[in-house]
DNA sequence: CCCAAGACATTTTTT
DNA sequence: ATGTCTTGGG
């Protein structure tokens, strides 16, 4: 057995999986099997150390990340491998929670908010406390509470600690916005994190019992972690210290949510006793690839030092496109995918175009569908957060939990039964006065003398309908509770009288939320020996539906192209990637390179979109763009710049590039590639320290670089994108706004910087 | 109470 | 360009 679990790994790899008593840091390049090792390792202790399963914790981010690692334990242990904790943050302090979480002054029923219901309730505050949404807007307010929760700050600590009138409002905000969740017994994500560390840190016998628990720890991708989530491990691991984590530093993409890296870094200060192993053997891809990441990941700062490397051969050069417009770049894209299919006989899902905001897609998308080419977007539109989606499950909410006020005010009037502002106001204002959540308010409402009369039918219309479905609640299953909503509310009468393409699709998509509910009968039924005294149907549907994601719902099995952001990407491969709007602007985006810390979170996403690439790597830039909308020029992506030239190849490409009209054999694209100076610039002077081999030196500078600003006499103010040298001068290719991309010579050119 | 025209903003978003 | 949210008139 020992022999089979172990043979399958490389050195560092074995070391990893039986080095299984103190804190071990695991260090895991891309691609260098560190689930593999994870898993082993569980499976490790498992059968050779006799370990109980139910004794090891595994932590992972995504539900998909989780679900992937305990297929793969089970493959090596069998079922056993069920009672082992395998499950993401999140998930796991709401098991937690739903024990203990009465302690709290919570109440076990507790529902979980998503963004949509916070940004809601952060409205509502603002409103109440008269703030102008001007200088607050809900997004900015809800990111200050997110990173409060993720340091463990409460809004009194907020408060009192403000150095700034502007944190004193949030403070304030804070404040109104947690006694608004605590009233309506609601969580939103990050306080399932802060909660259960609250639990764990005020009731030592609720701390003892999971520390006893949990013998073994591990987590996943620990470089994502935030200081509530750190904390939360520190204190399940303080007894047993067998505490494991994997990670890489140079894949933290999320700092800006949050997550911070010195949790890793700092991982031996922690543990003083702690072992390091580098896992830096990749086994996804070639070597030209694995060069290009380290070249580019090299240029940050404070990294733990590592190097990836490959027994694959170097592989396929990495290709450089210059597009002249997003368009073009798509259309280039497409044409490359299209050739390679037929010339290598790959399927659509070989192909994966990544890029670095969700805007990038439209173009894309647009080329695809008019070839008929197969594709998939991830990321952007959110089942869970469509509106349909959420109307059935708040009704499922009001169901379970009358005192969801949260949920109650969204399906009030939906679909339309004639409660309007005025109604609900008289509403509002009877369950303030009563202190009684929102549900009663209405039964108050219904019965008050002085509640107008058309009101009153909307009101009792409505109780009439909850008490309906409230009285199957028992007995019905949760698709068969899903089927009545939609039945006796008329919502689907109401979408099938719009007869509109829109409708359709909303119709399209609770038939589809029907298949998740009857999946979630199918399992519950399978594991129904499972917790006897734990939530009901709906509860644990609800929890469920919660913590998921789109993630978790697309399937990577059929047959298309996908195109997601390099953040979605992260944890996949793919045998060719392309990268599109490798631009300055783009990518690293504005705000981000002007701040050395964003701009190394960019470079490590850079790092992390190169990694995905198995054989083959495309980076396409495009000289022109727009998006959100007006067009923009931009220089070339100074991550370009950061990967040595003998590295790229220009796809015979050229033909398009700006160069293309300028005779001679030389590849201009990669001319513009030499790498030298430093950040910003390297791209710029596309000089003669190419290694094309013709007409280095010689007569005079160039005026002009990339990304200054020029005034032509004749086309107006413009960008320069390029320049180069061509014949005895300088071409100097200019983008204008107006007037398309024109290449000027320098010497002739009536035009100057500004 | 409802709808429609304008304002608005738009990085990334594992849960 | 586009989708979401607000606000004002019917």
């Amino acid at each position: 057995m020992g022999g089979d679990l172990l043979g399958a790994l490389n050195e560092p790899q074995r070391e990893a999986v039986v080095c299984v008593d103190g804190p071990l840091l695991i260090l895991a390049g891309a691609g260098s099997g560190k689930t593999r090792v994870l898993t082993h390792r569980a499976a490790y202790l498992i059968s050779e150390r006799r370990v109980p399963p139910y004794r090891i914790l595994a932590v992972t981010f995504t539900n998909k990340a989780a679900k992937e690692m305990k297929n793969r334990v089970e493959e090596l242990v069998g079922a056993r491998a069920d009672l082992m904790w395998i499950s993401t943050f999140h998930s796991l302090c709401a098991r937690m929670l739903r024990e203990d979480i009465p302690s709290l002054g919570y109440k076990k029923s507790f529902t979980i908010l998503d963004e949509s219901d916070q940004t809601a309730v952060v409205k509502k505050c603002l409103d109440d406390l008269n703030i102008s949404g001007d200088m607050f807007k809900p997004q900015a307010v809800l990111a200050a509470i997110s990173s409060a929760k993720n340091e463990l700050i409460g809004p009194e600590e907020l408060e009192a600690n403000a150095r700034d009138p502007r944190t004193r409002t949030m403070g304030q905000i804070y404040a109104a916005y947690q006694s608004t969740l605590v009233r309506g017994n609601a969580l939103d994500f990050d306080d399932l994190i802060t909660l259960a560390v609250r639990l764990l840190r005020e009731c030592p016998e609720i701390l003892e019992k999971w520390q006893d628990r949990f013998e073994y720890l591990m987590v996943d991708e620990y470089q994502d972690t935030n200081h509530a989530q750190y904390i939360l491990v520190k204190l399940l691991a303080a007894r047993s210290r067998n505490l494991c984590v994997v990670g890489d530093d140079d894949q933290s993409i999320y700092e800006w949510r949050g997550a911070d890296i010195r949790n890793i870094l700092d991982f031996e200060r922690d543990y003083p006793e702690a072992r390091v192993i580098k896992l830096e053997q990749n086994y996804r891809s070639t070597q030209n690839i694995l060069n290009a990441a380290n070249c580019v990941i090299a240029n940050n700062k404070g990294r733990k030092d590592k190097s990836l490397w490959t027994s694959r051969g170097s592989g396929s050069p990495i290709f450089v496109y210059c597009a002249e417009n997003e368009r073009d770049e798509g259309r280039f894209i497409a044409d490359e995918i299209q050739r390679l299919a037929a010339l290598e006989g790959r399927a659509y899902r070989a192909f994966a175009v990544l890029y670095r905001v969700n805007a990038q897609s439209r173009a894309i998308e647009e080329v695809l569908l008019n070839r008929g080419m197969p594709y998939k977007i991830v990321g952007g539109l959110k089942f869970y957060e469509r509106r349909e989606i959420k109307d059935v499950l708040a009704y499922l909410r009001v169901i379970e939990n009358p005192e969801d006020s949260l949920a109650l005010e969204r399906i009030i009037n939906v679909p339309r039964r004639g409660i309007g502002d005025a109604t609900l106001a008289i509403v509002r204002r009877l369950s303030e006065e009563a202190g009684v959540p929102l549900y009663a308010g209405v039964e108050l409402a219904v019965r008050a003398s002085d509640t107008p009369s058309r009101a009153r039918s909307g009101l009792s219309q409505f109780l009439q309908l909850m008490e309906g479905l409230q009285s199957r609640k028992g007995e019905a299953t949760v698709s068969q509770l899903v089927e009545m909503v939609l039945e006796k509310t008329g919502y689907i009468r109401e979408l099938e009288r719009e007869q509109t393409l829109e409708a359709e699709g909303r119709i399209e998509n609770l038939r589809e939320l029907l298949t998740v509910t009857q999946e979630f009968e199918a399992r519950r039924m399978e594991n129904s020996v499972e917790d006897g005294g734990g939530p009901t149907d709906i509860g644990a549907f609800l929890e469920e539906v919660s913590l998921l994601t789109d993630l978790d719902r697309a399937d990577l099995s059929d047959d298309s192209i996908t195109l997601m952001t390099m953040h979605a990407a992260k944890g996949l491969e793919f045998p060719v990637v392309f990268i599109a709007g490798m631009e300055e602007n783009i990518f690293p985006l504005a705000r981000s390179a002007r701040e050395e810390r964003s701009l190394e979170e960019e470079r490590r996403l850079c790092y992390v979109g190169i990694t995905r690439a198995k054989d083959r790597l495309y980076l396409v830039h495009s000289v022109m763009r727009m998006i959100y909308g007006s067009t923009m020029a931009n220089a070339p992506s100074r991550f370009l710049g950061e990967i040595p030239k003998e590295l790229l190849a220009d796809a015979m490409h050229d033909r398009r590039s700006l160069w293309g009209r300028s005779d001679g054999p030389a590849s201009p694209v990669i001319r513009a590639h030499s790498v030298e100076g430093r950040s910003g610039t390297a791209w710029n002077r596309g000089d003669s320290s190419d290694g094309g081999g013709e007409n280095h030196g010689g007569d005079g500078s160039a005026e002009y670089s990339a990304g200054d600003r020029v005034r032509h006499a004749k086309f107006g103010e413009g960008t320069v994108v390029a320049v180069a040298r061509g014949g005895n001068d300088w071409v100097i290719t200019v983008a204008f706004p107006g007037g398309g991309i024109k290449h000027l010579a320098q010497s002739f050119a009536p035009m100057e910087r500004i």
